[in-house]
DNA sequence: ATAATTTTCTTATACAAGTTAGATTTTTTG
DNA sequence: CAAAAAATCTAACTTGTATAAGAAAATTAT
């Protein structure tokens, strides 16, 4: 009955006991979805993971299905709200390439601090079509942002014109999380995923690489 | 008791009616842990979308892993058979980009013509730990051929230098799972692949473009 | 066709998962 | 500290799932 104000970067013992379980609850279905996704995760191994009895678990949330979907939720729009701030943090008008850069380095700032929401949201487990409406509509305000970035990359040929901007922008989404989740430090994939995307505009050498 | 000898790419109604059910209850696996995910599929509905009762199943196979296994590996090794194919039709010598872009489109066209097998092992849902050791090395193969594949155009110029060839390997293996699925024509996927991986050597514009 | 064999169905069992209701404990509040 | 509220536990019930064994049917060979 209590309105969700748990969100999924916070980290601090802090707000009633109700709240503080919430979270440990959410925290632990985020790692056992990241790690047997979905359907493969027991509403029992959540509740051990969480130090909890299973049973217990209903006073919190009214279904597993609620529950995972509220962990969606508070994924995704962790993550929106990091790219947000990151493009935020470029003017509007920069340069394409700076844009996608920086959405490159919030993605993957994502996964590493928030890795099983991060894993459960972005990576294999996700069920792109069930999984409530409220996360659908999260997920595609995240990659409409994804498209819009592709989209003007394209514009000022930092990227190829021909292809279109809504494959091109799966296939780097796509790239970016087979990356993402990998041991290496943050700047190494971030190096990578630059590599790979490169910029049409610098033949050969690379030049523009000033991101916040 | 009998010894595999159904590939996933045949089509004809051949071979005993224990073999062509066998193939039936493959194929209905790999549409529903296509759908489902392997944990999410129960052993009823593959049952049903094979048009046979439960325990049929036990007959042709002796348990759900199995026959999850069984399936996996048919598709493992029917996708590798391509990717080989495709590349034995290129000289070794050839240059770094005209195989690679061979192998794109190879795996292209084995999305196109066992997608549900190809969602199962490459998508998603295959549990990159579990899986039997049999289809795990199945696995390893598979990417292996696209580790020699980027190393070689790293050697050559095609792809940047520095990034790690294995991270490089996962990020275009990432890009081509979440865009080979796509409903467009495997001309216009493999166009979009190609503009994001680009080609060092040809600045701009594009040359090499002549594939078997 | 008849017998042998292969394939499929039926039925039963055991177990795990999601869920609920009521008792019990903990936390908060006056 | 006592009463109210919030949180957790216990112990069931329900359903679905994987599997096994034997009867029935269909195929194949003779």
């Amino acid at each position: 009955m209590r309105k969700d104000r748990a969100k999924a970067g916070d980290e601090a013992a802090t707000g009633s006991k109700g709240e503080r379980t919430r979270k440990r609850i959410l925290d632990a279905t985020a790692a056992e979805v990241a790690r047997c996704s979905v359907e493969g995760t027991s509403i029992n191994s959540i509740a051990a993971a969480a130090r909890l009895k299973t049973g217990s678990l209903y006073f919190h949330f009214e279904s597993k299905d609620k529950l995972v979907e509220a962990m969606f939720e508070a994924g995704l729009s962790a993550s929106l709200d990091r790219l947000d701030a990151a493009l935020a943090d470029c003017p509007a008008d920069a340069d394409p390439a700076v844009r996608l850069y920086a959405a490159l380095r919030a993605h993957i700032g994502a996964v590493r601090d928030m890795r099983d929401y991060t894993i459960a949201v972005l990576g294999p487990s996700f069920p792109k079509d069930a999984a409530g409406a409220n996360a659908r509509r999260l997920r595609r305000d995240y990659v409409a942002r994804w498209t819009e970035l592709v989209d003007a990359a394209q514009r000022e040929d930092m990227l190829a014109r021909e292809p279109d901007p809504e494959l091109l922008r799966d296939a780097i989404l796509g790239a970016l999380n087979a990356v993402g989740l990998s041991e290496r430090s943050p700047e190494t994939v971030f190096e990578a995923l630059k590599a790979l995307i490169g910029d049409r505009r610098s033949n050969g050498l690379d030049a523009a690489d000033n991101a916040a």
